[in-house]
DNA sequence: ACGTGCTTGTGAAAGCACGCACAAAGTGGG
DNA sequence: CCCACTTTGTGCGTGCTTTCACAAGCACGT
């Protein structure tokens, strides 16, 4: 009865699930480049660092690809998170702010291997326009709209100094960018259906100096509820 | 195994507070600078991009800082968010893998104002060994544990590639580092009471990629189900 | 054909997180 | 001194997340 009338169509996937995906997506690869064809869930949720049955949850929201008494193919999954991430199609990613920060992500070769094409490269600073980086040739914010347009960039980076990076920001949605990675320290401000997603360094680390303070308060007594874990 | 039968469900900060809490800071000593002395939930919620309900949540778990009918002193406030996140003391940071990254991090002047000292950089490339990096002489990896009790380095910074970072990570553990925060993509493996935190850029993108292609996809028709916004 | 053993997929329970809505508490004017 | 107004602190309902625990499903050997 249950013909095979594959069912990608699972409309909402828990946010925290879709976070998660790229994780099992990485282990996943590993275990391919290792040869493995099959995998437990128990197995490669040790490798993804999560519970197991959070792990088959997750998996379970797109769809029933495990075999039970078997676990899951390895090279079938990989396929099907891709295809759920999206990373089956190229985004063509902009950076604006080639400083300290914008240099190293444009010269990082790991994301041109899942599906992110560096299209550009912007700068306001007339000493780094022009200059060749990651070999590509930065071009003047200027010219922002011209080069989403011509390079059909759909996510936009912002590696500028905190101060403008609401101006660039408002520019990538005037521009119709809807994806923003933000790695400047300031709230950004955007209207709805534009996703902003930020990283902050700053922040990371004040967390982590929030439990090592704890744990070291706490100490000698009831210093168990010490640690988060893993990644 | 590890059961733990006795809940520590002592003195606790929920951990999305604690993820908020250097947001609200950020924005506190903006409008510190620019003088103003008080502020309500209302306008410190706007400026942090939350809900005001939710900054009044937040802070409540840190003590009643507030005044009815006027809202929080600007200064008090800070103070007491940056005492609960341990910044009133100094942290000394290490940062392993001088490359891109690492060089970025090391250049970047926004840690040193929040109390974080960047007290070390250390690498395994020969010709990395010795040269200056902002102002500090990269040492060679060998020394992780001398540094390490010298600097009284209590973060630890993993920049090096994926391969190399268990290897870094177990190290610092060795050497009795408790935080550490991971930029490379794996999974880190470490004992409890150990504090990892990663930043992975990849599923950034790949969280962007997600709903950038909903998005596209379920478009024209109900295309409302459309952006997150955070920050 | 059928039992054995393993692993998935998922109800159900428990725990968190969010945000509304409002009483409590403070300010300032009259 | 009281009243009108403002803003905090929080009780509570709602929805999302995590985890447990187990029936159902599949492979394989007999
Ligand atoms: N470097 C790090 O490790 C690090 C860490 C955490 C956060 N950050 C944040 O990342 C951002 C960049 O850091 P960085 O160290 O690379 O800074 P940087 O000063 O080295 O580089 C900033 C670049 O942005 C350019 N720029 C300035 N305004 C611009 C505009 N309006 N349009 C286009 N380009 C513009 C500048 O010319 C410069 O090249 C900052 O917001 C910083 O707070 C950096
Ligand atoms: N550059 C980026 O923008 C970026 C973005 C996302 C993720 N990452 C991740 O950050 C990490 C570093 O990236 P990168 O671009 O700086 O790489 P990189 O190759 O430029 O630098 C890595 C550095 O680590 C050093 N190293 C290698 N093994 C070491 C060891 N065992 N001990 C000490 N040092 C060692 C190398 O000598 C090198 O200097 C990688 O894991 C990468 O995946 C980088």
């Amino acid at each position: 009865m249950i013909s095979r009338p594959p069912r990608p169509r699972e409309r909402g996937i828990p946010e925290a699930t879709v976070a998660r995906l790229p994780v099992y997506l990485r282990a996943l690869q590993a275990l391919q480049e290792r040869g493995t064809a099959t995998v437990s869930s128990e197995a490669l949720a040790g490798a993804a660092g999560v519970n197991s049955a959070k792990l088959r949850k997750d998996l379970s929201h797109l769809g029933s690809y495990g075999t039970r008494g078997v676990g899951y193919e390895v090279e079938y999954l990989v396929y099907q998170i891709s295809r759920e991430l999206g990373l089956t199609q190229d985004w063509s990613v902009a950076i604006v702010g080639i400083g300290n920060l914008g240099r190293a992500l444009a010269n990082y070769g790991g994301f041109g291997t899942r599906g992110f094409r560096i299209a550009a490269l912007l700068d306001a600073d007339p000493d780094v326009v022009g200059r060749t980086v990651a070999s590509l040739s930065v071009r003047h914010i200027d010219n922002l709209e011209e080069v989403v347009r011509d390079k059909g960039v759909s996510i936009g980076v912002i590696a500028t100094p905190a101060g403008s990076a609401q101006g660039v920001a408002s520019r990538f949605v005037e521009a119709g960018v809807t994806s923003v990675l933000n790695f400047a320290p300031v709230v950004l401000n955007v209207p709805d259906g534009v996703d902003v997603r930020k990283v902050d360094l700053s922040i990371e680390l004040q967390i982590l100096a929030f439990h090592a303070q704890r744990r070291a308060d706490g100490d000698g007594r009831d210093a168990e509820r010490a640690g988060l874990e893993v990644t």
